[in-house]
DNA sequence: TATTATCTGCGAAACGTTTCGCTTCTGGGT
DNA sequence: ACCCAGAAGCGAAACGTTTCGCAGATAATA
C-alpha cells in the first residue's frame, strides 16, 4: 500500500532505476531538474524507501544487535546493564545504526537464540558481558557475524573491551587501607561471569599483599544484586565477629549491604564503611553517597559500538582495549577511629 | 556465503518450493521421507532462512520498535524507562518478538525519525511516555503503522496504558495527610510530560480540598531527573519557611531531595516526611527505603506488548487501559510530632 | 471403466530495492 | 567530416524467501 519506487518512475515516467540515482545522489549521476521532480513527488507522495527490500540487495541493515547476559528472573536490564546501553545508544545515533536488542535469553534456548542472531538483521553483535559458559559467542563467530564482546574476555580472537578488575580492586582495597581499615569483608560477585571470578581472585591476592584481616567466613557470595548483597552481609553483621569496612565486587551489592547495616544499627560511614564497583548511575542515589570504583562503563560501551562499526563499514579489525579505573570517594568511607 | 534454500533444492534435486514447504512444515504437505532429507541436509550446512528475505516477501518482520521519549542528555534510558523496558523485554520474548530500539531521539531530527520507524523493519511500535508535542505519532499512525502508546495519552484513536494520575496522587497526600502533615511541598516534574502536568493538576486541586498549606513558593519545577529534584528542594529547604512532607512527583527527584534534606541536616522521616511516585527499581536502593505510589510498570508495559501484538497477529484493536496505583509505605515518611 | 479427488512436485511470480551493462544522443577535439 | 568521451536513460538481474498455479501420477469414488 505504501508509494514504491515503482510508483514514482511510472508517474514521471522514468525508469526505476533512474529514480533511483536520483533519490540516493548516485552512484550515478542525473541531470539537476529530473532530480527535483523526483525528489518532489517523493515528498507529495510520501515515499519512504523500504528498509528490508534495501537490505536485501546491499547486505547491510545498519542495525547492530546487543546481547544481553541473562541477568535475573524477569529482570533482564540490571542498573549495570542500563548504564552499558546508555552508551551504546548515544554512540549508535551518532553513527547512524539502530539497535536490535535481542530478547530470547533463556539458556536452553540458546540455539534459537543463536539463529536469531545470525540471519541477518544485524550488521554486527555487542555482547554484553556474556555469562562465562555461553556458545552464542562461537557460533555467532563462525557464522561469520562480527562481533564484539564488553566486560569479559573469550578467546584471543575476540575484540574484548574491559576494566583492569586487579586494578579495580586494588585502588578499593588501598583507599580502605589508607584509612586505617585492615579487617575488610568481601561482598563478592556472580562466579559465571568473568567480573565476578576476576574481582574474587584479586581479593585474595591482594588481602595477602596488603596483610589484611580477612577469615573466609568474611569472603560471601552475592550475584551482584542488592538481594544478595543484603543476605550475604546480614550474616557476617550479625555474628560476633565484625569487619570495620566491606569491599563491595559491584555497586548494586553495596546497597543490600547499606541496608543490612542500617537495619542493624550500624552507621555508615561511621561504624563500618563501605566500596563498591562501578560507579553507576545510582551510586550517588544513595546516602550517604556511595564510595566507588569507577569502571568506564559509558567509554567502554562507545569504544565497543566505535570498533564494531568501523569493522563493519571499512573492515578495520577491531582491537581490544582494557580501561582504567578511578577511585570515586563519596561518603561511605571514613577514617577508622579506634 | 552462507548457505541458501536454493542450495539446499540443489543438492537434493528438488525444487527451491518443495523445500520451503518442507522446512517450514507447509502451507503445503510434503511426503516425510523427504521432509526429513531436507531438515538433515539444513542441519548438516548450518542452514538458517534468511530473515530479510522472509520479511521482503511476508510483510512481517516479528520486530517490535521501541521509541521512548528523549529524556535528557546523554541518558537516554532513564531508570524509568529501565523499568518499563524489563516489562516489554520480557513479555516480547514470550511472544516471540524481537525488540528494535530506535536511538535518534534529537527533536530536530524528527522527520528522520519519523521516516525510520516507519520504513517496514517493525511490525508494530510502542511509544514510552512521548513528549507532548511529538508528532512522531501522528506521523506513524497515517502511515499505516500499528501503534500503542504507554504514560500518555495522545487522543481518542490511540490505544493507551496508562495510570490514573489523580488517584496517585491523591493515595500520596492523603497518606501524609493520614500522618498528620498539612505543609506539604511539591516538586512537580516535566511539563511536556503528561504525567507531570497532570500530577500537578491533581496537586493543585487536592491541595485544596485538603485544605493544605502550600504557597506558591512550595511549588517548585523539576525535570523528574535526581538533579533537579535536588536544586528544587534545596531553594525551599533552605528558606525559613520549611514544610513538613515533600511531595515528589516521581522518585527520582524525591532522591534529590533526599540529598538536599540531609546535606541541610534534616533527618528523614523524622524532621520531614517524602513521598514519590512510580515505586522504581530505585527506590529501595535508597536509605531509608522510600515510601512511594506504585506505579505498575511492569503491567503497563506487557499490557502494551500484549495488545498490541495481539493487533498485528489477529487484527484485534488495542483497548486503552488505565492502572491503578497502591500506596508503598517505607521508610520516608512517618507520623508528624509536634 | 470413467470420473474425480488427493498427493507430489515443479516453475515462476512476487516483495522493493540497487546497480550493472547497454544504447542512444550530444558536443568537443582533431 | 570523423572519432570519442561523457551524459542520460532504460532494461534486467540480483538479493532469498514464500506461495500460487499447473501438471502428472496415484488413489478413491461412482
Amino acid at each position: 500500500m505504501p508509494t514504491t519506487i515503482r510508483d514514482l518512475a511510472k508517474q514521471l515516467n522514468l525508469s526505476i532505476s533512474t529514480v533511483s540515482y536520483a533519490l540516493n545522489d548516485g552512484p550515478r549521476s542525473v541531470p539537476a531538474e529530473v532530480k527535483e521532480k523526483v525528489l518532489r513527488l517523493a515528498k507529495e507522495l510520501d515515499y519512504r524507501p523500504n528498509r528490508i527490500a534495501r537490505s536485501m540487495v546491499t547486505g547491510r541493515t545498519f542495525t547492530i544487535g546487543v546481547v544481553p547476559s541473562d541477568q535475573f528472573e524477569n529482570f533482564i536490564l540490571s542498573p549495570f546493564i542500563l548504564d552499558c546501553m546508555n552508551g551504546i545508544i548515544n554512540e549508535c545515533e551518532k553513527l547512524n545504526y539502530d539497535l536490535l536488542l535481542f530478547t530470547r535469553f533463556s539458556a536452553n534456548e540458546e540455539l534459537k537464540v543463536a539463529d536469531s542472531i545470525s540471519d541477518g538483521r544485524v550488521d554486527g553483535l555487542i555482547f554484553l558481558a556474556p555469562l562465562l559458559g555461553s556458545k552464542l559467542i562461537e557460533i555467532a563467530h563462525r557464522r561469520g557475524v562480527p562481533l564484539v564482546i564488553t566486560h569479559s574476555h573469550h578467546g584471543e580472537q575476540y575484540a574484548t573491551y574491559t576494566t583492569n578488575n586487579f586494578d579495580a580492586v586494588s585502588i578499593a582495597l588501598n583507599h580502605l587501607v589508607s584509612l586505617g581499615h585492615k579487617r575488610i569483608a568481601h561482598v563478592y560477585g556472580k562466579q559465571i561471569l568473568e567480573d565476578g571470578i576476576e574481582r574474587r581472585k584479586a581479593f585474595e591476592k591482594l588481602a595477602k599483599e596488603l596483610q589484611l584481616t580477612s577469615p573466609p567466613e568474611w569472603q560471601v557470595p552475592g550475584y551482584f544484586t542488592r538481594e544478595s548483597g543484603y543476605e550475604a552481609s546480614l550474616k557476617i553483621l550479625k555474628s560476633d565477629n565484625i569487619p570495620t569496612a566491606f569491599f563491595c565486587s559491584n555497586d548494586e551489592m553495596a546497597v543490600g549491604v547499606y541496608q543490612a547495616a542500617t537495619e542493624l544499627g550500624f552507621k555508615i560511614p561511621e561504624d563500618i564503611s563501605i566500596v563498591g564497583v562501578d560507579n553507576g548511575t545510582y551510586g550517588s542515589f544513595m546516602n550517604p553517597q556511595l564510595t566507588t570504583v569507577s569502571q568506564n562503563l559509558y567509554g567502554i560501551a562507545v569504544e565497543s559500538v566505535r570498533q564494531l562499526s568501523n569493522y563493519i563499514e571499512n573492515g578495520k579489525e577491531p582491537t581490544s582495549r582494557q580501561f582504567k579505573s578511578e577511585l570515586v570517594v563519596r561518603g561511605s568511607t571514613a577514617a577508622l577511629v579506634q
